[in-house]
DNA sequence: ATGGTGGCACAGCCA
């Protein structure tokens, strides 16, 4: 079972980059962030030639989610409970015995704004409701563009980045707190490189210098992440002509869990 | 260097 993420920053204008990636790389699950259209406008057909079916939560202009599978996603919950948000930032589905919740985390802009406590009160709802669904599912996948970068070890410069926004203490401890629920950062439970990033700033060349975050995650429950074979990121993409600027993310479980 | 680039949509917001 192998399961992406990848914030795409736009399905319309990165549709083929996603084609040629789900050719080259046969994930059974790639779930998006910021496809940045209405479902209305979902490229269903272009997605079902390369093999997946497609659930998808969007919206006009900004945010967006989907879950590409290649077997059909069921039990499909678009909101976080009890939240009122216009903004469709959240999608789960079950995909065989998975339980797959896919999240795109608000940016928070800076930490003196509105939409930094905004992005507080996200994840704290966010944070009930993934209490819940670990209640409820054996087998929790929780992924996507988490936009804090967990620790100094997932930023280029720690000290350039100290105290901002995706690496402030309350953003990292609202998602320690949602580790402690019983999930684990797939990514750190294998022996990985220095300065691997999933995201780099599209202006001062950041990719190219590799200036990066890493804050695209895959956690999983306990017992499931016992299964996990491997966690990795594949720059790949960010390397191609008009990219977005964030790296798919990959997790493969052994075929028993 | 208080900018830089990119998407959406066509000015200014968001990242």
């Amino acid at each position: 079972m192998k399961i992406s993420t990848w914030n795409v920053n736009s399905l319309r204008v990165r549709l083929e980059h996603v084609c040629d990636w789900l050719q080259n790389n046969q994930p059974d699950v790639l779930v998006l962030q910021e496809i940045k259209l209405t479902n209305d406008l979902f490229p269903h057909d272009e997605i079902a030639a390369c093999g997946y079916r497609a659930v998808a939560n969007g919206q006009k202009t900004y945010n967006g989610v989907a879950i590409l599978s290649r077997i059909e996603a069921a039990d499909p919950v678009f909101e976080l409970p009890d939240f009122e948000d216009e903004q469709r930032r959240v999608l789960a589905a079950t995909v065989g015995d998975y339980r797959v919740i896919d999240l795109y985390v608000p940016n928070g802009q800076t930490v003196d704004s509105d939409k930094y406590i905004y992005k507080l009160n996200w994840l704290a709802a966010l944070h009930d409701f993934l209490q819940a669904q670990l209640s409820m599912f054996p087998n929790v996948v929780v992924l996507g563009d988490f936009n804090i970068a967990p620790d100094d070890r997932d930023v280029h410069d720690p000290e350039s980045w100290q105290g901002n926004v995706l690496v402030s203490d309350a953003e990292r401890e609202a998602l320690t707190g949602i580790l402690d629920l019983g999930m684990v950062d797939l990514f750190r439970q294998f022996e990985q490189a220095d300065k691997i990033f999933s995201w780099w700033d599209y202006r001062a060349a950041a990719f190219r210098r590799n200036r990066g975050l890493r804050i695209d995650l895959i956690l999983a429950n306990k017992s499931l992440a016992e299964n996990c074979l491997s966690c990795a990121v594949d720059i790949e993409p960010r390397t191609l002509e008009r990219p977005s600027d964030h790296a798919p993310v990959s997790a493969i479980f052994s075929s028993n869990s």
